[in-house]
DNA sequence: AACGATTTGTCAGGAGTCGAAACTAACCCG
DNA sequence: CGGGTTAGTTTCGACTCCTGACAAATCGTT
């Protein structure tokens, strides 16, 4: 292929995309092209997570021959997904290898996170999860379809400026909501956006003409924790405190949607049953112990040695609830994500000690509960995160 | 194809079986012909959940074309699996169809339960769950190789049995045993057998000839919950009572294993700092409330009063365990496993409470925390699903 | 009784996908 | 300079699935 195309414009792809959505699904058909897309995220991903290979290397890595390999390369080049880089003589014997490499910089997403409506944050991100560029917009006190139109106003809007800077394409937009929402990008209940039930995804998929991906903004957290920030595949769980507390499960390198697609809701489990109230109308649930509002406020002209005390006790709580789950799960990581101050201190060592002493010592340090890695831009790229394994199939 | 066989003689199968372990992992390679052993499950598992069909039905049930499942369906005719019914005239216009079934009677699985080594049991299971034939054997006091001869000799004992039952072939034999088992059939570590990475699966393979499963017992219970006990697909978690406290977890119809493969190890969680000691050393697992044992021992001699006491206590802890991992999985349902004497009663109605007290309240009685519906045969009936998954690639 | 409509199951042909074997290209080493 | 080695491509064959067409069997209508 030797047409050349406009940078960022949409046009129809050489090879077959993954089903929205990812994965093959256990109980559901298989068709010979439904593998080779699968094949082709296989490669996609072995050059995503292992840098710039040679087709022979790619061969070696993923079980197929050279021949296959090159097959889905060319396709991949095609796509403005890949690019031959420079051989390297390096020094072995034989034809030198020509390496292949991810066009991660060329390649952009979209990035929404809804999280605070008074500061709804877009942006622009590269595939190695760089933020290109970031705006901001105020949505606050809007609500149902008034919402609605004001998100897709900032998404194409967002979009038209990535599309103006890819040097490739732009693979899609991923939003980060709070709210329940399915695995097909449906918010079933979105209580500060007034939201039930609305086909999100769909909805700004067809209007934007680019696709769309939504998941929960503490979903979309843990997804970039183990995406982009090095948790473990088999099993982590991250905990973000910020308004409320929400929580994310990756097992296996999947997140966990739960039965009515509320995994990961733990900001209203009673701790305490003569606890403090809640605006959800109990007392006690563990988000009246771990908030932002909650934590500030407690901690708000006291003492050094009382704020210390104040944030261990909140820590202990949290490992108290946590310990079952890293237990029945056998999790090797817990994550807290939030801001620094409040966490890394006494918070986190309290949650560490409660649930280390709960759960039966192993050999190694595990569970590790730490802090997470990225920083307040966790929500934006696990919503880039979602986008590469929607539209690319990868993980 | 005419050729005639011995009933239950291990002959080549025409049709490529799955690879052991089940599905597809996401990130290796899908060759064709994986491709059609998926299919080649899915018509098997729509066989199994939804009876007879016609190929006509079971293409529109799976997607396939009418070509497609007519080859699957022969395949699976050649193996024995599956036969043609009865054409029944069904008032219909067109040319009536020929419903096709699985042998379910015909085909028959070994299960063995190692739990309790005084009183290992062994069973010839038919691919309805049914008990054909069930033995036991004393393995008291072996442990080992000389444990490991002992099991493998019993089974080839049951197997034989089994062998000369079937009146098409039988599958395979799976084995739930305590300990931490991976999802190779690897026995990591087993104390009271005294294994720590036997290669269970493997050697048993090798040595009897025919695709052995090992998993650990609480896990086979919940699978056994799972597949012929109806419990939720989406997400449910199975406590089993006994000897001591296990649990297993299932996700969207997978078993949860973990990174130490452990997951489900809820026994020695602590739930009191200051609680009685216990076996492995520390002091309030939950455990020491609950296990078949310590329930007996604190309701001897009591009044009944005392004895609601005890069972309320102890249904009390497991709820409070159990909650947070109820709302950060959003489980559906959780069922406990044991002499339901002491479950079924002040027990279960106490952690009913505490798991609904302590998660947000949904519309629907959600999670459903009950009994399980299996009795004692739980562990071997999920050991016999094991083998279906394994070999057949359904579950 | 005959005919069309409908449904089932199969046959024939074609498009995809992957692998094995052979080949060319390019490099190192002796 | 030639042999050995590695990378990437070409060719061919096997396998899987689908589309379209067909025979078989039944119901309903004429």
């Amino acid at each position: 292929m030797t047409t050349s195309t406009a940078p960022g414009a949409p046009r129809p792809r050489t090879a077959p995309r993954p089903a929205p959505g990812g994965g093959l699904r256990p109980s559901a058909k298989v068709l010979p092209a439904q593998a080779r897309a699968h094949n082709r995220a296989v490669v996609l991903g072995v050059l995503f997570h292992s840098g710039p290979l040679s087709r022979a290397d790619l061969a070696r890595a993923t079980g197929l021959t050279r021949v296959t390999v090159s097959e889905i390369v060319a396709g991949l080049v095609a796509d403005d997904l890949v690019a031959e880089l420079q051989a390297r003589s390096g020094g072995r014997v034989g034809k030198p290898a020509t390496p292949v490499g991810l066009r991660g910089e060329d390649n952009l997403v979209v990035a929404v996170d809804l999280t605070r409506l008074s500061a709804v944050r877009g942006a622009v991100l590269d595939l190695t999860g760089r933020v290109v560029e970031e705006t901001t917009a105020d949505l606050h006190g809007l609500r149902g379809s008034a919402a609605l139109a004001a998100v897709e106003e900032f998404c194409r809007g967002v979009l038209g400026s990535a599309r103006s800077a890819a040097r490739a394409s732009v693979l899609g937009v991923g939003i980060g909501t709070p709210g329940v929402v399915d695995e097909h990008g449906t918010v079933v209940d979105a209580a500060n956006l007034g939201w039930s039930d609305v086909p999100l995804a769909q909805l700004l998929t067809d209007a934007l003409g680019a696709g769309v991906h939504v998941v929960n903004d503490a979903n979309a957290g843990a997804l970039a924790e183990f995406t982009y920030g090095g948790s473990s595949p088999s099993g982590s769980m991250t905990v973000m405190v910020g308004e409320g507390l929400g929580a994310g499960i990756v097992l296996d390198g999947h997140l966990v949607r739960g039965g009515r697609m509320a995994a990961g809701e733990i900001g209203h489990l009673t701790v305490a049953p003569n606890g403090p109230p809640c605006e959800c109308g109990r007392r006690g649930c563990l988000e009246t112990y771990l908030s932002v509002p909650r934590l500030t406020a407690a901690l708000e002209g006291r003492t050094p040695a009382r704020r210390r005390a104040v944030l261990t006790a909140a820590g202990r709580r949290l490992g108290a609830a946590l310990a079952p789950v890293v237990a029945a799960l056998d999790l090797d990581e817990v994550l807290l994500s939030g801001p620094r101050d409040l966490l890394a201190g006494p918070l986190l060592d309290a949650a560490r000690r409660s649930v280390r002493d709960a759960c039966l010592p192993t050999a190694d340090d595990v569970p590790t509960v730490r802090t997470a890695s990225l920083e307040d831009s966790a929500v934006l790229r696990g919503a880039a995160a979602l986008v590469l394994s929607g539209e690319l199939g990868f993980s």
